[in-house]
DNA sequence: TACTAAAATGAATGGTTATTCATTATTTAG
DNA sequence: CTAAATAATGAATAACCATTCATTTTAGTA
């Protein structure tokens, strides 16, 4: 097995324990375990623990922003944008559920090094949406007196809040595809009715 | 001293000391010490350090509980109620800084215990907001095709997000008033312009 | 004041686990 | 095929720290 693979098979196992256990109860034994190699075998890949969450987040992270800014290239009206940014996010929850467990726990940690990724993997991730929306601001399909440093945390904050019930409870009546349509519906449109405004 | 207050002295020291260094991180040690009691002491009033974590979320949560249905008490328009709760909350996380920490760290860990008060304290929390959505839709004033399950973690959620960033950096460009009020906004009426509707 | 019960102390214990490194296995090159 | 070099192993190490409990201090009472 080749070098990369085996750093490949080492997170994906950390994924799946950290995703399991949280970061501090993972022990070191149980990613080795996991990606059937030896304990000090890891510490041939990474320099500790940390080392592994971090990598994660840098590697796993970029891949998600590839993912979803392919998947918004083709559109050109902010509004759909939009649209399809929840409707991917959702999805990549679903898909790669452990990772999202991951994501959603240990990005909260307020630790330095933890402070440091949502400064930029995590940072470009949610650019995503405020480059949507000045956008739309532009072509005047947008309010421009809505900030969109405000818009794009409140945004991707309601699709992480529903999408942590999906994580704690999949077999749930909320299907995640209606609750990326109503939260992007709610966004575009508020909960207010049209007449009334 | 009597008991009670020990008992309060100690529930501080233990925010104080999780709010910085998280659950994990801190030491029982620490939190003695920040209470100026012994180690040992702590023992007397709580089982564990995970009985400190679950009794501080009972607690405080319950009083948050108390406090922002009072502020909401008074109003009869589910509009205005849903942004006294946006106020409300933002400044709870100003004045409960380290409070806020805590929760926003310990409350996303989905060992056992957690989960438990995702479905209690904090369920009653939220919970507060699909009254208020289900009471708007009753007279018309909120769309009736969308999902107060989902609205109130969509809200919760943005208000959350948008609260960490005062949290990492509370010398922020944004004030928290000023997000509280876009984000009821934004719920309220939508980022499209009311024309185009 | 003297005695007893309750509360508090903090050093010692014991379990846990990240990390290291001497040894073994595998790969590469001549 | 043989010998170096490289990679992998997992038992041993070395903290670390929650929890306990024998001892001391404080509070209550008569």
């Amino acid at each position: 097995m080749k070098k990369a693979d085996k750093h490949k098979k080492i997170l994906a196992a950390a994924i799946h324990v950290f995703g399991e256990k949280g970061f501090y109860n993972a022990r070191i034994s149980d990613i080795a375990k996991e990606a059937k190699v030896a304990d000090g075998t890891i510490y041939l890949y990474f320099n500790n623990k940390h080392d592994i969450l971090l990598t994660l987040f840098e590697e796993e992270i970029g891949k998600l922003i590839v993912q979803i800014k392919g998947a918004i290239a083709e559109e050109k009206d902010p509004r759909k944008m939009l649209k399809i940014f929840a409707h991917n996010h959702m999805k990549l929850v679903i898909e790669k559920k452990e990772l999202a467990e991951v994501l959603q726990m240990e990005l909260r940690q307020s630790s330095a090094p933890i402070k440091q990724y949502r400064n930029t993997s995590f940072a470009d991730y949610i650019n995503i949406i405020s480059d949507i929306i000045h956008m739309g601001q532009e072509i005047k399909v947008f309010r421009s007196n809505l900030m969109p440093g405000v818009i794009k945390r409140a945004f991707f904050g309601a699709l992480d809040e529903m999408s942590r019930l999906w994580i704690l409870a999949p077999d749930n009546t909320y299907s995640m595809t209606e609750c990326a349509e109503q939260i992007t519906n709610i966004f575009l449109h508020g909960i207010v009715p049209a007449e009334s405004h």
